[in-house]
DNA sequence: GCGGTTTTGTTAGTAAAGCATACAATCTTC
DNA sequence: GAAGATTGTATGCTTTACTAACAAAACCGC
């Protein structure tokens, strides 16, 4: 498989696989003169969740004791960014940090009873998502997309 | 061709044509665990602009007095957001509003000398764009993606 | 024509995302 | 051990986008 966007600096050796395309939550394409937009956050808008919470969750539930940093490097969003959305999840009852044995610098995230319920919803938001995608496009064209985004790195 | 996004609530019996798809200025795609993410901000960036800015710029360039609420239609933006994106413009002289002797209620936006110039410089910005994408994908592939982008409408 | 409703633009306030900076604690390297 | 890098944290700023409220103009039913 070509090198994606999600697997570019996999330089830690005890670093969890990610990268797996799991499917397409929501796109925002820009034209030159528009935006062709599709916004999920609606749909997480019942859980009170927004699509980058929802990316949080999804990662640290795949990937228990993922540090700060490196959810940050996942989602595209810096250290700052990464401490205001975790602050908000862990103020919600979705997570707890703890120290990391490994490394005390490190946080060590993990999703609690409530935040693996909240994932569980919006893990079924995501299935309504893909049927409206369906409806739209074959699956040999989303697998297409989604191969077409794995070939787009900085 | 199937109705685009775009081009949904033609309504208005004076209405411009919207709709044809002139090329791709850049595109964010969110998976269910992160962001495949390109952001061509940065492109216009050396022109003080950003993508929204140009899309308006090229709006009201193609579509000379077209209505604040128009323009926010189109690039699905509420009244209030257009209004801060149209403030700026103007504040830079890039265009200037106009009573519309039509319907009082509604701005008539044009685009002024400087305007045009920077619209002149943003489109030169997504020429190089486009050779960018050619780079990552065939030429049928843009094609497809443009055409696949077409099928998308609320 | 008149009164109520809708549309359009505007302003103000708010929230979220993102960034830079500064700082403390910890780890790494020499 | 000292110097530098990494990680988390706190603060402040900017941008984007939204809601709510309001005013002016247009529209609609009568």
């Amino acid at each position: 498989m070509a090198q994606s966007a999600l697997t570019e600096d996999n330089s830690d050796t005890d670093a969890p696989e990610f990268g797996e395309l799991d499917g397409i939550v929501g796109f925002h394409i820009r034209l030159a003169h528009g935006a062709v937009y599709r916004h999920f956050t609606e749909t997480f808008a019942a859980l009170g969740l927004t699509q980058k919470q929802v990316s949080v969750l999804w990662l640290i539930g795949s990937n228990p004791a993922v540090s700060q940093i490196e959810l940050g490097s996942r989602l595209r969003m810096d250290r700052a960014t990464t401490m205001t959305i975790v602050n908000r999840l862990q103020e919600r009852g979705y997570l707890r940090r703890e120290k990391s044995s490994s490394d005390g610098r490190k946080q060590s995230l993990h999703l609690t009873d409530d935040g693996e319920e909240a994932l569980e919803q919006a893990k079924r938001c995501i299935e309504e998502h893909e049927a409206w995608l369906k409806s739209r496009f074959t699956s040999d064209e989303v697998e297409k997309l989604v191969e077409m985004l794995s070939r787009i790195h900085e």
